[in-house]
DNA sequence: GTACGGCCCTGTTAGC
DNA sequence: TGCTAACAGGGCCGTA
């Protein structure tokens, strides 16, 4: 599922390739989720950014397509025409230089909107997002005072998005692991966080390294598979040995996300 | 304002 | 072998 390693790829693929070209023509699956795709037609692309794990597609009348992957969103470039043949092709916009902008999503969590240039007021997850994990602003302070100010569970915390934006449920739960923290405690103190905040930092660089976590569906621009998911010590491990201390690992739902910990040095 | 449960989706896998 | 049910989960929304 793409988190911020996996949408940070797409966009640097994008990127080189997306500024400049103007959009002919665009289609969509019927659902609201993706008809805003057409809202772009006649425009011409700006450059790629990202917010947390928002692609933000800039176009030149001072507006931003608003791309999600969900889990299973796929961004590619096409042909001339768009394919319409694979069922899964939720979204295409035709482009000025004989390609076309695909968005396939198999099982449509994906979503897409058009808003003015830096207002997401509409998209209330991007509108209470917090900091980006490297911006200087991110002090182990302001995170763990963030952490501090509401009594849910570490895990649910870091996938609110509002610590830090970016991490999805790979991430945190590597997080977790490498800073030694069970997922369920509701509270850290400053140390704590402050070893959490680097740990995240940490795994998503790694991800980023690696060109991203490929558990199924998730392919960059290009179409090739991330490298991360070899390197995965906690997320999908349970039943397996701890690769710190070789206890077990265990596994609970957490806030509707299976969450996987070592109940030795994750202890709460 | 905050917390929580349910919903959206469909391919894959487990179980009968 | 073939069918059914459970499972995966990011974001949003209604309710408490």
């Amino acid at each position: 599922m793409p988190e911020l390693p996996e949408v940070e790829t797409v966009r640097r693929q994008l990127q080189p390739r997306l500024p400049g070209r103007r959009v002919l023509e665009a289609g969509s699956h019927p659902s609201a989720k993706f008809t805003p795709a057409t809202e772009v037609t006649g425009a011409a692309f700006g450059d790629v950014g990202r917010r947390g794990k928002f692609l933000l597609l800039s176009t030149d009348d001072g507006r931003e397509l608003i791309v999600h992957l969900g889990m299973t969103g796929v961004v590619r470039f096409g042909g001339p025409e768009p394919e319409l043949d694979d069922p899964y092709l939720r979204a295409w916009w035709r482009l000025d230089d004989r390609t076309t902008l695909e968005f396939a999503d198999v099982r449509r969590f994906g979503r897409l909107r058009v808003v003015p240039a830096g207002d997401y007021s509409s998209i209330p997850t991007l509108a209470v997002a917090g900091p980006e994990p490297w911006d200087p602003e991110l002090t182990p302070k302001r995170f763990h005072a963030s952490i501090k100010a509401s009594k849910r569970a570490i895990k649910t915390q870091l996938l609110s998005q509002r610590p830090v934006a970016g991490v999805g449920n790979i991430y945190a739960d590597e997080a977790l692991w490498a800073a030694e923290i069970n997922p369920k405690v509701t509270r850290v103190g400053l140390d704590r966080a402050t070893v959490l905040l680097d740990e995240v930092r940490a795994a998503l660089e790694r991800g980023l390294e690696g060109g991203g976590t490929t558990l199924r569906d998730y392919r960059n621009v290009e179409g090739g598979t991330g490298e991360n998911q070899k390197r995965l010590a906690a997320y999908g491990r349970a039943g397996e040995p701890c690769l710190r201390c070789d206890t077990t690992l265990v596994s609970d739902v957490i806030d509707a996300r299976t969450t996987t910990w070592c109940p030795a040095c994750q202890r709460r």
